[in-house]
DNA sequence: CCGCCTATATGACAAACGTCACCGCGCTTT
DNA sequence: AAAGCGCGGTGACGTTTGTCATATAGGCGG
């Protein structure tokens, strides 16, 4: 593998203010990458990657505005050339499902230590993937969202401790049918109320 | 204010392994600060603690094992003489609450750069306090905790969708009282229903 | 011992929830 | 045109939840 003549040119997308700087700082002293810009949410950062041009977007899952999720379909849909790398929390394979669909090369978790991040941005900008190895051999056996767009919305009210009758106001639908939807996502997930179904969901990463 | 002649040492528990690192990294780049041992869990933490004798230590809220106000308490008890910075995403009122009777001299959050963590630990150090202003004149006006134990612990289990009749197996209660319980406290919250009352414990820092 | 307080329990009732069978409408597929 | 399908709706039924009035038993200061 050939040293760079140039640094990778990299976005730091990451709402929590010490980790990103603290990130930044120590990616920055690496002999081969350069952080361009730091951004605290997903909105910012497509604003940042489109004004420039970086190589590399390292992204966080859940921010305000936009999450990184978003952040990576909107760039793969508005022909950006950056390559994307999620860095999250959550062990989620539905997350990742979704993280590789919107045209994520790298996935990696907030649980490993620092000079992986900087390994998978290396692999990325080389062309490779970089998908933590735990979770992809999970998220091969992991069940599909079962949910409906319709199931999901609801839930997420629910979850949130909305009655039928507020969710039903505010979707337009009658409360009957929020029951109905509800009663099929409980079903679905082989939960025992609405609670436990949104607890599930999310824990899945399909919320 | 004088320059120690000796380095703080600081004791650094939190359990994402990428900002426990990049913090340590970055804090023993400060000339007057040594990080002379990592904690992934509060009970691992209290151990070393015991071992080592640093002169303080920053610790995260919610870990595995033993959150960081368990934590302090401990240390409290035990008569270390360790001083103790909370370091937290979490700008609750009845954690910072929770943190300064349990003897905490710092509490920061993780929204703040980590110039401002290196400061409060040279604060602390020095027998001061450090704690987030904006997060102290909140707190000043914030109500009381309004829920007695049996309240929380109930409204803990309903939060995660637990029935009525679970919960009173689990607590040996009877499925009456645990309805009483959860109606006594979802009044106090001012809540729509159990859901919704466990949503504003949680976000208040009471659960 | 008395009164009082707290924790737990009971019963009754209305509201919300979960389930199921079934309907109607608009869209595709054939 | 007919059949099938997805989405939304209705009605009915039993269960769970939320509320309130009331009760009992133990502890504790006076």
């Amino acid at each position: 593998m050939s040293v760079p003549a140039n640094k990778i040119r990299v976005l730091l997308a990451e709402d929590q203010t010490m980790l990103r700087g603290a990130l930044a700082a120590l990616l920055e002293l690496e002999p081969d990458i350069h952080i361009v810009a730091q951004a605290a949410n997903g909105r910012e950062a497509f604003r940042l990657t489109r004004d420039l041009a970086p190589d590399l977007v390292v992204t966080d899952i859940e921010m305000p505005e936009m999450t990184g999720l978003e952040l990576a379909a909107a760039l793969k849909q508005s022909g950006s050339k950056a390559r994307v790398v999620i860095l999250t929390t959550f062990a989620r394979p539905g997350y990742l499902r979704r993280a590789l669909d919107a045209g994520a090369r790298g996935y990696l978790l907030k649980e490993r230590p620092v000079s992986e991040l900087a390994e998978a941005i290396r692999r990325v900008h080389n062309g490779l993937r970089a998908v933590d190895p735990a979770l992809a051999a999970e998220a091969w056996s992991a069940d599909e969202d079962p949910l409906s767009d319709r199931e999901r919305q609801i839930l997420q009210r629910a979850g949130d401790g909305r009655s039928s009758g507020e969710i039903a106001a505010e979707l337009r639908l009658s409360e009957g049918t929020v029951r109905n939807y509800l009663s099929e996502a409980i079903n679905k997930l082989g939960a025992a109320n609405r609670v436990d179904a949104a607890r599930i969901a999310r824990s899945k990463g399909w919320l």
